[in-house]
Parts: C-alpha cells; structure tokens; sequence
DNA sequence: TAGATTGTTAATCGATTAACAATC
DNA sequence: TAGATTGTTAATCGATTAACAATC
C-alpha cells in the first residue's frame, strides 16, 4: 500500500546524508530559523548545494521556494517519516559486553527509530543482569525469545568467533536485519540485510588520509 | 622519501576493503593456505573478481600467479605495510564513557596499528582511573599533554555538546587525525583528517534495506 | 524590480564490471 | 597440453557537479 517505489529510487548515499541532515535542521529548528536554504545547508555541512537539493527533493512533499528556501520544520517531518524515526522498531542486542552495554547505555537509539528490548550474552556472570534497564538473557534463549517477541532487528556486538553462530540464532528466530558489530564477514541468506560496522575500515581511511596530509606539508 | 605516490592514487573504496581482505587472508593463513585466488576471496567475501584483483595489484609487490593465484603471506605483508598494521602509532581518546571505556577495552586496536596511550574526561569520578591500564587525564590537561606525547590521532567518544570543544582542544595540542564518533559535524582546518562514525547512518541504510526487503515479499 | 534561490538537464567524474588475450 | 586464473583495456553504471532557465 502506497509510496514504496521511493525505497528503491533513493540512493545508499543519500540515506546515510538524511541523519545528518536530520541533525541540523533540529538544531537550526532550535535556534529558532523557520527557512533554510540549500546553500546553507551544504556550506555548515561541507556539500555540494545541487546535492543537498536533489537529496532533499526524492524524500520531501514540498518543495522550496525560491529566496526563501525550505520549511525547516516540513524538512524534519518528512525526513522523520521517511527514515522511520516516528516509527519505533524493536531491537534485540547480542553481546553483553563493553560495547554492547555502551550501545544499550546510549539509549539515544530511540530518537532514530530503534528501541532495544531485550539483551542476549553467554556470560552466566552477566545473564540475570539489567543493562540500563534492559535485561540480560541466556544466549541459549535467543532464537525462541526472538520469535516470541516479534523482533526483526538485530545488533551484533559479541567477540568475532560467536558472531557467525549468533547471527544464525538470529535468522532462525526471524530476524532480517543484522547490524554487525564484529568484525568478521556473516555468510546469511539472500534475503537478510546486514550492515556492518567496520571499525577497521574506517580506521584505515582516517589513517592513509593523515598520512597523505603530513606528507603534503613537508 | 619513497613511494608515497600510492597514497593519493589508491580510492578510498579500496582501503576501505583492505581490512576485510586482511582478516580473510589471515584466516586462510591459519587454516593453511599458502595461495589463494581472486576468485575464491570474492565468492568468500561477496565482491567482484576483478576488483579485487585490481584493489590488490594496487598494494601488492608481487603478482598472482595464473592457476595458482597470489602468494596469501606476501599478501598479509603488503596490506600490514600499506595500512601500517606493522607501524602502531599512538592515540589519545577523549570521553571516558561507555562507548569510550568499550574502545579502550577492545584492546584489538594495536592489530591494526593503533595505541591508546590516554584517556581524557570532563567527570571528576573518572579522572584519576584506570580503564583496561589506561589512566584517565583532566580534560583541561587535554592540550597540554597531548602536546608533550607528540600525539597525532584523536578519537572523540564524548557527548555532541561537547564534541567541538574537545576536537579544538585536540587540535590545539597538535591532533592531526580525529576519529569521530559523536553525531556533530565538525569544523576544523582543512588540513586535519576527520572521520565521522556515524551510527545513524548505517542504521538509516540498514532499515531503508530491511523495508525493501519486506515490501518485496508481500 | 533585482537578485537569491530553486529545480532540472547535461557534463563530468569515479568506481565497478565485462571482455579477453596472456600465461603458468 | 588444457584450462584455471591472471592483468588490462574497454564498457557500463552510478553519483556528483556544472550550467542555466524559472520564480518568488
């Protein structure tokens, strides 16, 4: 039922830039502004203006006006129904650990969508626990808890060696979407999706950049 | 001095897979294997052939071998020098939190040539610990002393509101390179490296992927 | 009105994939 | 030798940026 083409026709780019977006049109909000431009926009955020208006085109009703600029507050509204943030989906989180509970303790997850029900660790130390009010099952519990409890959503952050067992637990309990947080490559059917979060990754990109900067100056 | 031309031409695509094909190849090393082909890396690792063929020749000295593929240790070496696994530098964290106390903890960060050598907070009930063996500093000594350990990577795990305070103070000290996992834009000088961790947008693509998925199968 | 800003079409840029001869 | 696999050139794909008429 309804608008469902525009999941196929916006890009991976654009979605990963909507958060941010999201982010500064709250703050601009708070500060009281009513009218954005494009150009703003991509100045405070370091992009391209065409961009920012061809991103803000596929997923707003309304368009802008000319010398005016854009309804901040239709902006957030219509990024907020896209993204889902009006729309909270339940999360079940595997790996009790360090990162696990820090990402349980952020709890700003809510505010993007994602509500975190229920925790899963091996550790018979840390089963039986509250982590920031979310409770801590046995490991073993996952895929029947997962089907009781409906959730489609889950958030891997257990060492690299459990991660391919607990992601299968996941799939048989009915999950369909794994964000990964170990870093290890999850072989999962076609139709499962998974994002990883690849530290390494990242880290290799900050650090070539800074090598490539400290070897401009000398 | 050298061959630092591979900087600016290797995308940062490819060094984003680097890591991915380390780990594999390392895994392989452990099972045994003394060759591996492009073709099996990328059926493993879900890629296309020849773009791993091209991402290694662009970092490897050696060639593969027609039949029998590419040399798995050489491989590992390149990688280890191109990505500096074999060359850690040192790293200051700033935010003592949970998400900051996980990195600390993961400890991993010396495989891919990062160590944590001080923790920074604002909280008067963390500074003067100890997290997983490293001490945690005032933030007001924050530029002081990352100036006196010559210091060139910052990771930034504290609360947005005081994100941009943080990362000039890093910079102040002489951070050249901040790893940026509070959801806020910086601005800082261009010629400091930054990257962004940002959790909602991975989140944003993972459950735009799962709403596909699902209004696929009705 | 004049000019800032929009939306859109065309050009560019960069990365991925296909095709294929070379070769161990 | 035959065939799996390489390295490279050309084609495709997708995303970004430039150009510009429309308009509030």
């Amino acid at each position: 039922m309804g608008n469902n083409k525009e999941m196929a026709t916006v890009s991976k780019a654009t979605i990963g830039r909507l958060p941010a977006y999201h982010r500064y049109l709250k703050e601009k909000q708070a500060e009281g502004e009513r009218t954005i431009s494009s150009t703003a926009i991509a100045e405070d955020l370091h992009l391209n203006a065409v961009q920012v208006r061809k991103d803000l085109a596929l997923i707003s009703s309304v368009a802008g006006k000319p010398k005016l600029g854009f309804d901040v507050e239709d902006l957030i509204a219509d990024i907020d129904r896209f993204l889902g943030y009006d729309n909270v989906s339940d999360a079940v989180l595997v790996g009790a650990g360090g990162l696990g509970s820090a990402l349980v303790g952020y709890g700003g997850f809510k505010n993007y969508g994602l509500n975190i029900v229920a925790a899963f660790d091996s550790s018979p130390s840390l089963v039986g626990t509250t982590l920031h009010g979310v409770h801590v099952f046995d490991v073993g519990e996952l895929t029947r808890l997962v089907r009781r409890l409906n959730v489609r959503i889950g958030i891997l952050t257990v060492p690299k060696e459990a991660a391919q067992g607990a992601a299968d637990a996941l799939v048989s309990g009915g999950v369909r979407a794994i964000w990964n947080f170990a870093p290890v490559h999850l072989s999962l059917p076609a139709n499962i999706a998974v994002k990883n979060e690849d530290m390494a990754a990242s880290l290799a990109i900050l650090s070539k950049r800074l090598a490539e900067i400290l070897s401009n100056e000398k």
